[in-house]
DNA sequence: ATCATTGTTTGTATTTTTACGAACAGTTGC
DNA sequence: GCAACTGTTCGTAAAAATACAAACAATGAT
Protein backbone atom coordinates (compact mmCIF):
# COMPACT_ATOMS: atom_id res chain seq x y z
CA UNK A 1 0.00 0.00 0.00
CA UNK A 2 1.12 3.03 -0.93
CA UNK A 3 1.58 6.95 0.28
CA UNK A 4 -1.48 7.84 -1.35
CA UNK A 5 -3.52 5.00 -0.58
CA UNK A 6 -2.70 5.53 3.11
CA UNK A 7 -3.51 9.18 2.19
CA UNK A 8 -7.05 8.07 1.27
CA UNK A 9 -7.06 5.59 4.40
CA UNK A 10 -6.72 8.86 6.55
CA UNK A 11 -9.44 10.53 4.59
CA UNK A 12 -11.94 8.06 4.94
CA UNK A 13 -11.72 7.12 8.25
CA UNK A 14 -11.65 11.23 8.76
CA UNK A 15 -15.22 10.82 7.17
CA UNK A 16 -16.25 7.94 10.21
CA UNK A 17 -14.15 9.75 13.07
CA UNK A 18 -17.48 11.15 13.87
CA UNK A 19 -19.95 9.57 16.13
CA UNK A 20 -23.02 11.96 14.40
CA UNK A 21 -21.48 11.41 10.55
CA UNK A 22 -21.27 7.01 11.95
CA UNK A 23 -24.83 7.58 13.08
CA UNK A 24 -26.00 9.40 9.54
CA UNK A 25 -23.89 6.40 7.61
CA UNK A 26 -25.64 3.73 9.76
CA UNK A 27 -28.90 5.15 9.58
CA UNK A 28 -28.14 5.91 5.39
CA UNK A 29 -27.15 2.28 5.32
CA UNK A 30 -30.37 0.23 6.96
CA UNK A 31 -32.96 2.09 4.42
CA UNK A 32 -32.15 2.40 0.42
CA UNK A 33 -33.28 6.40 0.09
CA UNK A 34 -34.05 8.79 2.51
CA UNK A 35 -34.66 12.57 2.77
CA UNK A 36 -32.76 14.89 4.65
CA UNK A 37 -35.53 14.99 6.78
CA UNK A 38 -35.88 11.64 8.19
CA UNK A 39 -32.14 12.05 8.60
CA UNK A 40 -32.50 15.35 11.02
CA UNK A 41 -35.30 13.42 12.83
CA UNK A 42 -33.14 10.61 13.95
CA UNK A 43 -30.67 13.55 15.70
CA UNK A 44 -30.34 16.05 18.18
CA UNK A 45 -29.15 18.39 16.26
CA UNK A 46 -29.84 21.75 14.20
CA UNK A 47 -30.32 21.18 10.34
CA UNK A 48 -27.48 22.95 9.25
CA UNK A 49 -24.98 21.13 11.51
CA UNK A 50 -26.80 17.94 9.87
CA UNK A 51 -26.38 20.08 6.30
CA UNK A 52 -22.54 20.51 7.42
CA UNK A 53 -22.34 16.79 8.10
CA UNK A 54 -24.04 15.34 5.23
CA UNK A 55 -21.70 18.02 2.86
CA UNK A 56 -18.61 16.22 4.59
CA UNK A 57 -19.36 13.08 3.85
CA UNK A 58 -20.57 13.81 0.02
CA UNK A 59 -17.23 15.84 -0.53
CA UNK A 60 -15.75 12.22 0.55
CA UNK A 61 -18.24 10.71 -1.75
CA UNK A 62 -19.25 8.09 0.77
CA UNK A 63 -23.13 9.41 0.29
CA UNK A 64 -24.88 10.96 -2.24
CA UNK A 65 -27.71 13.62 -2.67
CA UNK A 66 -30.30 14.40 -5.02
CA UNK A 67 -32.67 17.12 -5.29
CA UNK A 68 -36.05 15.87 -5.56
CA UNK A 69 -39.23 18.84 -5.41
CA UNK A 70 -38.76 20.71 -2.24
CA UNK A 71 -36.97 17.71 -0.73
CA UNK A 72 -33.24 16.25 -0.30
CA UNK A 73 -33.35 12.66 -1.33
CA UNK A 74 -29.63 10.65 0.40
CA UNK A 75 -28.26 7.42 0.23
CA UNK A 76 -24.89 5.80 0.35
CA UNK A 77 -22.66 5.82 -2.41
CA UNK A 78 -22.03 2.07 -3.00
CA UNK A 79 -18.98 2.54 -5.45
CA UNK A 80 -17.01 4.46 -2.85
CA UNK A 81 -18.49 2.92 0.40
CA UNK A 82 -16.93 -0.41 -1.51
CA UNK A 83 -14.00 1.44 -2.01
CA UNK A 84 -13.49 2.16 1.16
CA UNK A 85 -14.24 -0.74 2.96
CA UNK A 86 -11.61 -1.78 1.04
CA UNK A 87 -8.90 0.34 1.61
CA UNK A 88 -9.55 0.31 5.40
CA UNK A 89 -9.84 -3.57 5.17
CA UNK A 90 -6.26 -3.75 3.33
CA UNK A 91 -4.82 -1.23 5.57
CA UNK A 92 -5.83 -3.68 8.66
CA UNK A 93 -4.89 -6.51 7.40
CA UNK A 94 -1.37 -5.19 6.91
CA UNK A 95 -0.22 -6.06 10.43
CA UNK A 96 0.71 -10.14 11.22
CA UNK A 97 3.10 -9.12 13.45
CA UNK A 98 3.61 -10.91 16.58
CA UNK A 99 4.01 -8.13 19.25
CA UNK A 100 7.69 -7.79 20.96
CA UNK A 101 6.40 -5.79 23.71
CA UNK A 102 5.00 -6.52 27.26
CA UNK A 103 2.49 -4.93 29.14
CA UNK A 104 -0.35 -7.37 27.97
CA UNK B 1 -24.83 -3.03 15.29
CA UNK B 2 -25.44 -1.46 18.31
CA UNK B 3 -25.14 2.58 19.25
CA UNK B 4 -22.19 1.43 21.63
CA UNK B 5 -20.31 -0.50 18.73
CA UNK B 6 -20.74 2.65 16.51
CA UNK B 7 -19.39 4.46 18.79
CA UNK B 8 -16.29 2.28 18.71
CA UNK B 9 -16.30 2.85 15.34
CA UNK B 10 -15.94 6.04 15.69
CA UNK B 11 -13.23 5.83 18.24
CA UNK B 12 -10.65 3.73 16.05
CA UNK B 13 -11.81 6.10 12.77
CA UNK B 14 -10.68 8.85 14.83
CA UNK B 15 -7.36 7.12 15.34
CA UNK B 16 -6.48 6.40 12.03
CA UNK B 17 -8.20 10.07 10.82
CA UNK B 18 -4.97 11.60 10.68
CA UNK B 19 -2.20 10.86 7.44
CA UNK B 20 0.67 11.02 10.47
CA UNK B 21 -0.91 8.23 12.73
CA UNK B 22 -2.01 6.43 9.21
CA UNK B 23 1.89 6.73 8.83
CA UNK B 24 3.10 5.64 12.11
CA UNK B 25 1.06 2.25 12.70
CA UNK B 26 1.76 1.81 8.94
CA UNK B 27 5.63 2.38 10.10
CA UNK B 28 4.69 -0.33 13.18
CA UNK B 29 2.65 -2.53 10.86
CA UNK B 30 5.45 -3.61 9.31
CA UNK B 31 8.28 -4.73 11.89
CA UNK B 32 7.46 -6.25 14.58
CA UNK B 33 9.16 -3.97 17.03
CA UNK B 34 10.93 -0.72 17.32
CA UNK B 35 11.94 2.32 19.31
CA UNK B 36 10.49 5.84 19.77
CA UNK B 37 13.57 6.93 17.40
CA UNK B 38 12.91 5.01 14.52
CA UNK B 39 9.50 5.96 14.14
CA UNK B 40 10.33 9.95 14.46
CA UNK B 41 13.17 9.67 12.04
CA UNK B 42 10.25 8.73 9.82
CA UNK B 43 8.47 11.73 9.91
CA UNK B 44 9.39 15.44 9.73
CA UNK B 45 8.02 16.39 13.16
CA UNK B 46 9.71 17.32 16.36
CA UNK B 47 9.62 14.36 19.03
CA UNK B 48 6.95 16.32 21.03
CA UNK B 49 4.48 16.10 18.45
CA UNK B 50 5.37 12.28 17.74
CA UNK B 51 5.13 11.59 21.19
CA UNK B 52 1.48 13.28 21.46
CA UNK B 53 0.39 11.08 18.36
CA UNK B 54 1.17 8.07 19.96
CA UNK B 55 -0.41 8.73 23.22
CA UNK B 56 -3.28 9.03 21.44
CA UNK B 57 -2.77 5.72 19.37
CA UNK B 58 -2.30 4.00 23.26
CA UNK B 59 -5.69 5.54 24.16
CA UNK B 60 -7.57 4.08 21.74
CA UNK B 61 -4.76 0.47 22.54
CA UNK B 62 -4.07 0.24 18.94
CA UNK B 63 -0.53 0.15 20.07
CA UNK B 64 1.19 -0.43 23.14
CA UNK B 65 4.54 0.56 24.64
CA UNK B 66 7.51 -0.19 26.66
CA UNK B 67 10.15 1.12 27.97
CA UNK B 68 13.53 -0.77 27.69
CA UNK B 69 16.39 1.01 29.24
CA UNK B 70 16.63 4.11 28.04
CA UNK B 71 15.02 3.93 25.03
CA UNK B 72 10.81 3.49 24.12
CA UNK B 73 10.15 0.20 22.32
CA UNK B 74 6.55 0.61 20.68
CA UNK B 75 4.41 -2.57 18.68
CA UNK B 76 0.63 -2.76 17.11
CA UNK B 77 -1.32 -4.10 19.91
CA UNK B 78 -2.34 -7.31 18.01
CA UNK B 79 -5.85 -7.92 19.98
CA UNK B 80 -6.80 -4.44 19.78
CA UNK B 81 -6.19 -4.20 16.03
CA UNK B 82 -8.21 -7.03 15.08
CA UNK B 83 -10.90 -5.76 16.96
CA UNK B 84 -10.85 -2.43 15.38
CA UNK B 85 -10.50 -4.26 12.09
CA UNK B 86 -13.65 -6.21 12.65
CA UNK B 87 -15.64 -3.88 14.00
CA UNK B 88 -14.93 -1.21 10.50
CA UNK B 89 -15.70 -4.37 8.45
CA UNK B 90 -18.95 -4.87 9.91
CA UNK B 91 -19.79 -0.66 10.14
CA UNK B 92 -18.61 -1.38 6.60
CA UNK B 93 -20.81 -4.01 5.18
CA UNK B 94 -24.06 -3.24 6.50
CA UNK B 95 -24.82 -1.67 3.13
CA UNK B 96 -25.81 -3.98 0.63
CA UNK B 97 -28.43 -1.31 -0.74
CA UNK B 98 -28.99 -0.41 -4.32
CA UNK B 99 -28.71 3.12 -4.09
CA UNK B 100 -31.92 5.09 -5.20
CA UNK B 101 -30.52 8.25 -5.88
CA UNK B 102 -29.56 9.94 -9.30
CA UNK B 103 -25.77 11.37 -10.27
CA UNK B 104 -23.84 8.87 -10.77
C1' DA C 1 -48.61 36.34 -5.96
C1' DT C 2 -48.16 34.81 -1.36
C1' DC C 3 -47.12 31.68 2.01
C1' DA C 4 -45.52 27.50 4.24
C1' DT C 5 -42.17 23.85 3.80
C1' DT C 6 -37.60 22.02 2.97
C1' DG C 7 -32.69 22.49 2.96
C1' DT C 8 -28.45 25.15 2.19
C1' DT C 9 -25.35 28.80 3.18
C1' DT C 10 -23.36 32.36 6.08
C1' DG C 11 -21.58 34.26 10.18
C1' DT C 12 -19.92 33.27 14.51
C1' DA C 13 -18.72 31.24 19.09
C1' DT C 14 -16.67 27.34 21.35
C1' DT C 15 -13.98 23.41 21.51
C1' DT C 16 -10.64 20.28 19.80
C1' DT C 17 -6.63 19.17 17.19
C1' DT C 18 -2.12 19.78 15.71
C1' DA C 19 2.42 21.46 16.11
C1' DC C 20 6.41 23.53 18.31
C1' DG C 21 9.98 24.86 21.81
C1' DA C 22 11.30 24.49 26.39
C1' DA C 23 11.41 22.21 30.56
C1' DC C 24 11.53 17.92 32.80
C1' DA C 25 12.63 12.93 33.94
C1' DG C 26 14.92 8.51 33.48
C1' DT C 27 18.94 5.78 31.98
C1' DT C 28 23.69 4.89 30.67
C1' DG C 29 28.55 5.86 30.68
C1' DC C 30 32.38 8.45 32.35
C1' DG D 1 28.38 13.18 40.77
C1' DC D 2 27.89 14.85 35.88
C1' DA D 3 27.20 14.76 31.02
C1' DA D 4 24.96 12.70 27.00
C1' DC D 5 21.07 10.50 25.19
C1' DT D 6 16.15 9.24 24.90
C1' DG D 7 11.41 10.41 25.48
C1' DT D 8 7.55 12.64 27.92
C1' DT D 9 5.10 16.52 29.67
C1' DC D 10 3.93 21.42 29.79
C1' DG D 11 2.71 25.77 27.92
C1' DT D 12 1.10 27.87 24.06
C1' DA D 13 -0.07 29.38 19.31
C1' DA D 14 -2.50 28.46 15.12
C1' DA D 15 -5.71 25.88 12.55
C1' DA D 16 -9.62 22.89 12.04
C1' DA D 17 -13.97 20.91 13.66
C1' DT D 18 -18.42 21.32 15.66
C1' DA D 19 -22.69 23.54 16.71
C1' DC D 20 -26.14 27.16 16.51
C1' DA D 21 -29.14 31.04 14.83
C1' DA D 22 -30.32 33.78 11.15
C1' DA D 23 -30.55 34.68 6.39
C1' DC D 24 -31.27 32.83 2.04
C1' DA D 25 -33.07 29.91 -1.96
C1' DA D 26 -36.14 26.68 -4.14
C1' DT D 27 -40.36 24.24 -4.50
C1' DG D 28 -45.31 23.36 -3.87
C1' DA D 29 -49.80 24.69 -2.34
C1' DT D 30 -53.44 28.08 -1.86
Amino acid sequence: MDIEERKKVAAFANAISNPVRVEILYFLANRNQCYFGDIKKDLPLCKATVSQHLKELKKVGLIQGEIEGPKTKYCINAEKWNEARQLLDEFLSGSNNICKCGSH
